[in-house]
DNA sequence: AAAAATCTACCTACTAAATGGTTGGCAACG
DNA sequence: CGTTGCCAACCATTTAGTAGGTAGATTTTT
């Protein structure tokens, strides 16, 4: 089942990207149908690979899980200090913030992380605490971001800004989950709107 | 493996729950670790029964799943009535309606609904309309409060009833699905009372 | 610079275990 | 007697993971 000989010349120059492919198409699947809801089958099929040379990449599927969480991650972080240097306001970081979340609803994808917490007692161990922590690290942004947004006058005093930055990564990512089911990005950025609207100082 | 004659009495009595049975346990796993991370050898271990037995309740497992939404939905509804029947006012509805969600919190749960939509494209056909359902059902609901509560003065005046009722449902499911993961009922009483404060009208 | 050794990325071909589901039977109850 | 509830023993398929190998690139040795 296949001529035997596989001298072909591998396209050169693209060379070392099998690995970023198969994190794209990973956590496209994850975020599509869940971390037990596809196997490596399905993922040697989206890349175009052997389902035997994902385990030289990847030993095992909680490995595949790990480095899925950590690129996310890291894209959300980047994301966020842009954020954080590109917008001055309180409320305007959090709209870009929601906005992020956004385009989840757009491609029809869930939240990685959501997807994993889902799964919560089956999910291989170091993986929780791998979400768990992408979790702690939004709050804590959001967090300072909010308490920054009070200092300066952009938020509305009061809730602690800790109490604050739960309510925002809840109702965005409960968004996420819902308006998805709906395909209505219509809707989520109606919500993103009354959330935003939510933070400001009551003038006078 | 095992006696082959299987002729103990069966208990009196306790005939026909199995089927109840089945569904609480079942609700127990999908809530627990997702539809696609549980099995029907799973299920047969935790109600005691074998394997086969099982498809002579549901044939399949989307018919088990079905069957899992429904009972969920039904308790919900008979939870949503007694709500509106006891109290009067918009935001104490709601109050009551988020805490529905805290019991899953508190034993560690997600809401069964969540768990499917997460699996979205691999889910069988029909569970995604009847998920969708819930979810409208909840939204209308909480759409018909919520103006009755502007109607009345308990609820403040400006956003659509509408859109109020998805902020409500998003940010409940949001933090359902983030304080299990951080198995902090406490955040999430904090997270409902800001929600519920949110819906007063400014006084003055 | 040529030859030898090692490494990288992938493959085919397997495996053991688990998956959802089927068949046929048996016993108890109404 | 027929229906209901359950079971043992299957089944085909899929699961994550392994074994062993091959071709080409890279590095090391001569």
């Amino acid at each position: 089942m296949r001529p035997t000989g596989r001298t072909f010349a591998r396209a050169r120059g693209a060379m070392r990207d099998t690995r970023a492919e198969l994190l794209l198409q990973a956590e496209t699947l994850v975020r599509g149908r869940g971390y037990a809801g596809f196997s490596y089958a399905d993922l040697a099929a989206a890349v175009g690979i052997r389902k035997a040379s994902i385990h030289h990449h990847f030993p095992t599927k909680a490995d595949l899980g790990a480095a899925l969480v950590e690129a996310y991650a890291t894209r959300y972080a980047a994301a966020l200090s842009e954020i954080r240097a590109g917008i001055p306001d309180g409320p305007g970081r959090i709209e870009a913030y929601g906005r992020l979340y956004l385009g989840g609803v757009e491609q029809g994808l869930g939240c990685l992380c959501a997807a994993l917490a889902i799964e919560g007692e089956a999910l291989p161990e170091r993986l929780r605490g791998d979400v768990a922590r992408f979790f702690a690290d939004h709050l804590a942004w959001l967090a300072a971001v909010l308490g920054e947004g009070q200092a300066d006058g952009s938020v509305r005093l009061g809730p602690d800004p800790a109490l604050l930055a739960r309510h925002v990564v809840a109702t965005l990512e409960g968004a996420l989950l819902m308006e998805r089911l709906f395909a209505s990005p219509e809707a989520f950025r109606g919500t993103l709107a009354l959330l935003v609207d939510g933070l400001r100082p009551a003038d006078r």
